[in-house]
DNA sequence: TCATTGTATCATTGTATCCTGATATATGTC
DNA sequence: GACATATATCAGGATACAATGATACAATGA
C-alpha cells in the first residue's frame, strides 16, 4: 500500500511537471483533437522554435506524448486514448473561486 | 468556442499548480482520503509548519481544496466530489517511460 | 555534394518559486 | 486578562525553471 501511494506520487509528478507551464499546456490541449507536428504546432501557439521543441521534449520524458519521426517532421501525439479521456475530464471540471482571495495570486 | 479554451487553460494551469510541488501533491493524495487538519497532516508530511500552511493557501486559491474554521482548528478538504474523482483516475493512469529519455531528467 | 527544410541541443541570463526562521493572528481555557 | 494551542503571514536567501540566440543534427531533393 505505500508502494501503490509512491506510483501515485509518480504519476501525479507527470501530470504536476506537464501542466506547469503554459506553453506545455496549450500544446497538451492542442493534441487533444489530434496529432501535431512541431512546425505546425508553432502556428499555432505563440513562441520559439527551440522553445517548442524543448517543451514537446519534456512533455514526451513525462510520458504524456510519443514521437515518431515521419521523414524530417516528427509527428507527437497523446501517449494513449486513456490519457487523452482523462485530460478530456480534468478540462471540464468547474473548480470555483474562492472569493476570499480572488484579488491575490493562486500561488504563496 | 475560443473562450471555452481559455477556460480548459484556466482549469489546466490551476492543476498544474497544485500538482507542480511535491508536498502539495502529498496534501492532494491524503485528502483523497477524508478531510484533514494541518496539525494531523504534519505528521504525515515532512515539512514545516508555516510551509505547509503556505501550500495548503496555493491548494485553496487554486480552487482544489476549501477549508473551515472549526473551533481553533481548520478543516481543509478536496472541493467536490467531482475532483475527488477526476484525481482519483489521474492517479490510477499508467504512463510508460521513455527509454530513450529514461537516464534523463524528465524536463528540459 | 550542396542547399533547404525541419527539429534538437547548448550556454547564458532572468525570473519565479520554494524553504526557513521569526512573528503575527485567532480561538479556546484557566 | 494571561496563557496555550492552532494556523497564517512575512522577509530573506537559495534554487530550479523558462526563454533566448546560436548552432548542430537529420532528412530530402537538386
Amino acid at each position: 500500500m505505500r508502494l501503490m501511494t509512491s506510483a501515485a506520487l509518480d504519476t501525479l509528478e507527470r501530470f504536476g511537471t506537464a501542466l506547469a507551464d503554459p506553453i506545455r499546456r496549450q500544446i497538451l490541449l492542442r493534441l487533444m483533437t489530434g496529432p501535431g507536428y512541431p512546425n505546425d504546432l508553432l502556428d499555432e501557439i505563440d513562441t520559439t522554435q527551440p522553445n517548442l521543441s524543448n517543451h514537446l521534449s519534456c512533455l514526451r520524458g513525462c510520458g504524456l506524448v510519443t514521437s515518431q519521426r515521419e521523414g524530417r517532421r516528427v509527428r507527437y501525439e497523446l501517449a494513449s486514448p486513456n490519457l487523452a479521456h482523462a485530460l478530456s475530464d480534468l478540462v471540464s471540471i468547474e473548480l470555483e473561486i474562492d472569493s476570499n482571495h480572488a484579488d491575490l495570486d493562486r500561488r504563496s
